[in-house]
DNA sequence: TTCACTGCAAATGATTTGCAAAGCA
DNA sequence: TGCTTTGCAAATCATTTGCAGTGAA
């Protein structure tokens, strides 16, 4: 509904433009995912909406400082995840791409303390998948 | 020594080139670090030696497939790791600069299967680090 | 000799930026 | 109105590629 897709957006202090809550849109009416930025672009021209791709980038990034996509850094390319929920994520590395983990996730322990000055901003556990045989 | 790295080559079924003798010394002769092409192509350029920068990335993707460094896919550039030991990464997001956590090294359990058809290659830990404050 | 390797410069692909026009508060 | 956001095209940055010349076996 849209008011809560606007409330979304506040709650998150991004200001509610519609390009911002048509994003929004396409996120979450496309189910647990993982999108490029230019995935994400190709949907929106798809689904006839007219959005530039600078935007696109722009939103997710925005997107993800206010915890409303996840911003995962790993190969070659930008890949945000729309599960916001605590995760780690296969990668195969012949393609580049990547997905989550599903069931139970891998725990880390004997973790390290960070270097002085430095806090741990979070954990990533990444399984590089390559074919069997 | 020269035959010395002649044969670390040639066991990783490298053919020892003068430019691939010279970035290996390179490599080793600066101690445990974190490269990317261009610091390497940088470091050779200050230490008077000639190279291409298409040689530099491709010679670092030689040897990491013959395992002489590490391939390390986080962040937005290639970063070659030259300790080839089992070891994760700290990774701090402001910089996009990688380094190995020292020490006793974080453990990883419960581990998912990999899907049908393909096997796990490695295990990557980010341990992401931002400014404490 | 033969095939692999290198250098160079151009091509590519992802991402960012500058700036004028349009939109939200 | 005043500050933010958008769109577009150009700019940037890392990386790859094509190809002619060079080197290793």
């Amino acid at each position: 509904m849209h008011c809560n897709d606007e409330a979304v957006l506040r709650a998150a202090q991004i200001r509610p433009t519609r390009q911002r809550l048509t994003i929004l849109r396409l996120i979450r009416d496309g189910g647990h995912r993982h999108l490029t930025p230019d995935s994400l672009y190709q949907e929106a021209l798809t689904s006839g909406v007219r959005l530039s791709l600078a935007t696109v980038y722009n939103t997710l990034h925005e997107f993800a400082s206010g915890n409303l996509v996840k911003h995962v850094a790993v190969g070659d390319r930008s890949w945000f995840c729309t599960n916001t929920t605590d995760h780690h994520h296969f990668y195969e590395v012949a393609t580049g791409r990547v997905h989550d983990i599903p069931g139970p996730q891998p725990h880390v322990d004997n973790l390290p303390a960070p270097p002085p000055g430095m806090e741990v901003a979070g954990i990533d556990v990444i399984v590089r998948l390559r074919k069997a045989g």
